[in-house]
DNA sequence: TGCCAGGCTTCAC
DNA sequence: GTGAAGCATGGC
């Protein structure tokens, strides 16, 4: 156990908020499968936070993992003032951080995500975890590692469209065979720039500029990234005239959670 | 029960 | 290059 205090940290928002699907509230804090490990997180209140493992996990790993080593007012400093809808967007979203996952683990959830609602794709996602994963023994029970692109390239079809994937499930087969055979590099690629890093991504069949988007920013932690869903769609269309402000375009993929997290939240109708 | 979901591919035109 | 149809299935 560690104990710290964190500034700025909403776990059940980060939770809900459609970057990561392996992440599940608690009654007070959250537990989590990444990395090949199990941990909980309990919010003690007053900015205080107690992770189920040792000083040097936490510093090791999830410090990183949960982006703890940035300060976020950065990010809301470069909202406009005028930008009402913004602003509230990333008041109500205060706490909201990017999080380091891994970037096949991504490449595949979101091509699992395409025309599934969030709740549909947790159930998929944990489907393929418990049929291809290790196993892994937690105070919470059995739980499941994220599949290896090893472990994914030898399913058959059949097996994967029984985790629920439907016609997804030749699109995460091409996936993991491109990469368990080398043919796309998950690591070399993350020394491309953003553009060359979203074309090698879309090699992939069933991968196109949303699922290649939130592969860079949920995986690669790509700010600039953008995915644009039917939700971004509409807060484009409603608040800012269909085209993404030009001088959001360092922090893009930042803010762009903020909307998507706010619009989702009930708290903003789309007419 | 019907509608929609963190889209993409294919095929007209 | 653009636009529309078709796609499997779970959750509300």
């Amino acid at each position: 156990m560690y104990e710290t205090k964190i500034l700025q940290l909403d776990l059940k928002g980060i939770a809900q908020s459609g970057q990561c699907f392996r992440m599940w509230e608690t009654p007070d804090g959250v537990q989590l499968v990444a990395k090949g490990k199990f941990l909980q997180v309990w919010d003690l209140g007053q900015d205080m936070f107690r992770f189920s493992c040792s000083q040097e996990e936490y510093e090791t790993l999830w410090k990183e993992y949960f982006d703890l080593n940035t300060d976020y007012s950065q990010y809301q400093a470069c909202i406009l003032k005028k930008d009402r809808f913004l602003q509230q967007a990333a008041a109500y979203g205060q706490g909201l951080r990017i999080l380091h996952q891994d970037p096949f683990e991504m490449l595949i959830s979101f091509i699992i995500s395409q025309r599934k609602s969030i709740p549909a794709i947790r159930t998929a996602v944990e489907e393929l975890c418990k049929t291809f994963g290790q196993p892994i023994d937690t105070p919470q029970g059995q739980l499941w590692t994220f599949p290896t692109a090893d472990q994914l390239a030898g399913a058959r079809i059949e097996q994967l469209k029984e985790c629920g994937l439907g016609y997804r499930a030749g699109y995460v087969l091409d996936a993991a065979t491109k990469v368990a055979t080398g043919e796309l590099d998950l690591e070399q690629i993350a020394n491309c720039k953003d553009e060359v890093l979203l074309q090698r991504l879309q090699t992939v069949s069933g991968v196109g500029i949303k699922v290649a988007s939130c592969t860079a920013l949920f995986g690669y932690h790509r700010l600039q990234a953008l995915p644009v869903d039917v939700w971004m769609q509409r807060v484009l269309e409603q608040e800012y005239g269909g085209t993404w402000p030009r001088s959001y375009k360092k922090y893009a993929g930042v803010l762009q959670q903020y909307m998507f997290y706010y619009a989702r939240s009930g708290n903003w109708k789309f007419r």
